[in-house]
RNA sequence: GGGCCUGUGGGGUAGCCUGGUCCAUCCUUUGGGAUUUGGGAUCCUGAGACCCCAGUUCAAAUCUGGGCAGGCCCA
């Protein structure tokens, strides 16, 4: 993959994901398959949030100037990129409304409705939305858009410090569930101070490193503290009868998972799908010869009923082209499985499995296929997530520094590391060096703090 | 915020400088038909474009101005 963003472009296109001919910039169209890939992977969110007891809502797009405006630090990291429906009609509107860039405030406002005792406490829930930023530089398909087609925001209340931190947790774990899921490596980190998210009090984000060396932040999850609450005055009565502000935390997920799922498994054939998000997880391809069409496409029948009985996602690809550019056209589009049967096949009791991930063609034998097929799909998950984390773990380097070491060199090796390779750089954490004039001498972002073999680090790389 | 560049079928392009030879080239895509089918076949026959508006001119894809859209560089 020499270049990844022409790589992207192009197979975004090529396997029929996102349409981004559409006129405005930085807005796009989810097509069929990709909608499908978004649908299968939002699905496992959705699981893995309501089994931890969040419910799912859905407030509206418009939020009022006057609230969005309300807490001061949040809209001020907003501010510059927030599109506001000034009329309504020929009519000029007395209060601007903003297309929700996200929904704290809109969120929290109606909380204060719901919220009275501590036994109104926790709220836990979550949304899948469209979300709007005005960005001004480059807009990505999936990556920088303006309008963020699907963003999955938690939000959640609780009476006690404690509660919102253990929510914090809680909510890190999930995610890290789904990225393992989704075979994306990922690496937490502690962001610093002047990149968090505007009004928390800190925020936790996991990031992932692009095939082109660039990291990508592909889930943050923030703790509000008192912060909102006391803006929006959710305060509520505590079991011995005082008062206090609720606590709170958010977390969020976006389109960027999609891209994610692309960037980090496709190789230079095409996307290569984990099977648990693949709109079509086996296909099968009919090898048609003349006089021999209706044993062979009865056969394949058969096998799809068979595959489809057990839950699995099938396809018979029975159009009328040659079977070698069947065999491309879902290679481009990733579908894990592929099911070659032929009259040879036929003849000798067999069936020919093709194996996208490692690109490996093997048989096997007919009365096999059911008991084996899961073992398969398992087996290509597993080593899709082997090879990711290589893949990702050779674009992390350390660096060691210590007080008495040039700071200068220190300054040299990472700029001169993060030109030429890029990936995310770790340097044992050291108070001197954490702060923002050290960033803006070293050609790319602190992303934080993290913990790495058991050690504190600073995490630094460029950012998409 | 400042500067630069680009816009031709669904995608990628040639033509633009030097206006006419262009009802626009090639590859890909796509409808119909034949033939074929164990790795992107082939043949026949169709389809599909000069971003929009105004101007210059006998004549505009080509020149000028504006609009819209996209890209690049610098702060």
């Amino acid at each position: 993959m020499e270049n990844f963003s022409e790589w992207y472009g192009n197979i975004l296109e090529r396997a029929e994901i996102y349409d981004l001919r559409y006129p405005i910039k930085g807005c796009g169209v989810y097509l069929p398959y990709g909608f499908k890939i978004r649908k299968y992977a939002f699905e496992i969110i959705r699981n893995l949030l309501d089994e931890a007891g969040h419910d799912e809502t859905l407030f509206p797009l418009l939020i009022p100037e006057n609230l969005l405006a309300k807490e001061g630090e949040h809209i001020k990291g907003f501010e510059d990129e927030v599109y506001w429906v000034t009329h309504g009609g020929q009519r000029p509107l007395d209060v601007k409304l903003a297309l929700r860039p996200t929904s704290e405030t809109s969120i929290y406002y109606m909380m204060k409705l719901w919220i009275k005792v501590h036994s109104d406490l926790p709220i836990k829930i979550y949304q899948v939305v469209n979300t709007f930023r005005y960005e001004t530089k480059h807009t990505r398909p999936l990556i920088r858009l303006r309008e963020i087609m699907t963003f999955k925001e938690a939000h959640t209340a609780h009476a006690t410090r404690e509660d919102a931190e253990n929510q914090v947790k809680e909510a890190m774990d999930i995610y890290k569930r789904f990225f393992e899921k989704l075979g994306i490596p990922t690496i937490v980190s502690k962001r610093p101070e002047w990149d968090k998210f505007p009004g928390a009090e800190y925020t936790m984000a996991f990031d992932t490193i692009f095939p082109d060396g660039k990291i990508m932040q592909i889930g943050t999850v923030h703790n509000l503290g008192q912060n909102f609450a006391k803006t929006f005055d959710l305060e509520f009565e505590t079991p011995d009868g005082e008062k206090d502000y609720a606590y709170q935390t958010c977390y969020g997920i976006s389109d960027r998972a999609i891209a994610s799922i692309i960037a980090i498994h496709g190789d230079e054939k095409g996307l290569i799908l984990p099977p648990n998000v693949a709109p079509i997880q086996i296909v099968i391809i009919p090898l048609l010869f003349k006089g021999k069409e209706n044993m062979v496409l009865d056969k394949a029948k058969e096998l799809y009923n068979l595959l489809k009985n057990l839950g699995l996602r099938v396809k018979v690809d029975d159009r009328d082209i040659r079977p070698g550019r069947k065999f491309n056209d879902w290679e481009i589009k990733g579908v894990p499985l592929r099911i070659e049967i032929g009259p040879r096949d036929l003849e000798n009791g067999k069936i020919t499995i093709y194996r996208r991930d490692t690109g490996e063609k093997f048989q096997l034998k007919e009365q096999e296929l059911k008991g084996e097929i899961n073992n398969i799909l398992n087996d290509i998950i597993n080593n899709m997530k082997e090879n990711a984390k290589n893949k990702i773990g050779s674009f992390i380097s350390v660096i060691d520094y210590k007080e008495e070491d040039s700071l200068k060199d220190l300054i040299n090796t990472i700029r001169e590391k993060l030109e030429n390779k890029g990936g995310m750089i770790l340097i044992p954490f050291n108070n001197e060096i954490y702060n923002k004039d050290f960033e803006e001498n070293i050609g790319g972002s602190i992303l934080g703090t993290t913990e790495y073999n058991g050690e504190e680090y600073i995490a630094i790389g460029r950012t998409y």
